[in-house]
DNA sequence: CAAAAAACTTAGGACGCACTAATTTGAATT
DNA sequence: AATTCAAATTAGTGCGTCCTAAGTTTTTTG
């Protein structure tokens, strides 16, 4: 109801409530407290405020103890932050000699700081870039943004060999750890055995044979050539 | 005394209050409270505020009704707050496209949102240059900046031709208009005539004369061929 | 289905940083 | 030297964002 008409400018805060709330609907339910909470490493109660505050200003929908849902301005903020954030990452990867495991730290800051003229200048740098060096989909200036669906390496039959196309996960550790076992966005894998009780999978990739576990077989998510 | 021993990230504003105190100092006096004041836009109350927090961080000396100056822990971050400021400024000209007139505010919000590294790979990139733009000094990495006395143009005697190098003014306006006019650093300019009472002044540039506002002339820093 | 556990909100407070209004101090003028 | 004026400070507020403690609602479980 209340529209957010006079467009001042959005905090920092904000904008980060927006982005995780926009992220944690991705799994198609609404955004719980707690989920924020510990997305932005707040109190719940701090996000029981600041969802008061959006929600006044009509960024959010809130049905008090069940959640949150983006409105449609809302949703715009939270998507242009997501533009902002991969094209700064694949701007600093592609420019400035920064890895894909140290860019997400400067881009989470960046983000913020950055004018619309700047992110279109690197936008126009890149050439448009549809994706970020983790094969995170960028969303165009009018915020469109095409979310393939993949499948997790995870969930790929022993026997058959998929292509990674996205890497879901900022820790610098992991992405480290998989950049040297040469497991990245553009790599085809096959699967060759799957450990039971949730075990780890064996995998050849590269030439050769590694064993990974499962949770980080989650976040590698691929297309199978059939299935694509 | 209290010497600012936990590191703690300082904050956006006082990140500018440190360089615009760094900046005022620059005149040869301590910076006065309704100077900074005028700077940063703000009210004398809430520079008498903050004047006493940074003071017992460690970061200036306060003079009550007298006024305040750097230690040296403060000039530390003053000048690198002016390190990033400058080399954002070249970056953005020399990589992206920016023009002398429009970096200034773009760099005012990067300069508190780069890390160290991203501030030395845009040095890198851009061959650890010693002047932006305007011609402004960059200090290097340890806070060593070396600045050259200039003459302005305002002061610079009739029938002598002195080259421009420094352009001392952010205003977008006049940096367009002193583009346009082809008043730039590495300019010969050579004066024809000076207005009496601080009239403007006709001056030779570029092969054809122009008359120039006092005010404009004070800004334009040069180097005479024998002074240097 | 009642009791326990988990999730969420409200209450109340702190901190940083801005403001206006009122007061104090120092400098300039007569 | 007394008065006047400008500059600076203190007093008191507000806003945004965070916190902990306490209370409420929903979900889970025995």
């Amino acid at each position: 109801m209340p529209a957010q008409l006079t467009r001042e400018p959005l905090t920092r805060s904000v904008e980060d409530y927006l982005k995780a709330i926009y992220r944690l609907e991705g799994a198609g339910q609404p955004a719980s407290t707690s989920d924020i909470a510990e997305l932005l490493e707040l109190s719940p109660p701090s996000v029981s405020g600041m969802i008061r505050r959006l929600s006044e200003q009509g960024l959010l929908e809130h049905v008090p103890y069940r959640g949150v849902l983006l409105t449609a301005g809302g949703r715009r903020v939270a998507i242009r932050m997501v533009r902002r954030h991969r094209l700064i990452e694949a701007y600093l990867v592609g420019f400035l000699g920064y890895t894909w495991d140290t860019v997400h730290d400067e881009a989470e800051r960046l983000e913020h700081a950055v004018s619309d003229v700047l992110i279109e200048r690197m936008a126009l740098a890149l050439g448009n870039p549809r994706f970020d060096p983790h094969g995170d989909p960028i969303p165009d200036r009018d915020g469109a943004i095409d979310e393939l669906v993949y499948t997790p390496l995870a969930e790929i039959p022993a026997g058959e060999t998929a292509e990674i196309r996205r890497v879901d996960t900022s820790q610098p550790e992991r992405l480290r750890y998989l950049e040297h076992s040469g497991l990245t966005p553009g790599i085809p894998v096959t699967v060759i055995q799957h450990q039971p009780f949730r075990g780890p999978l064996t995998i050849l990739a590269g030439g050769h044979e590694q064993v990974i576990g499962r949770e980080l077989a989650e976040q590698l998510l691929c297309v199978r050539p059939d299935a694509k």
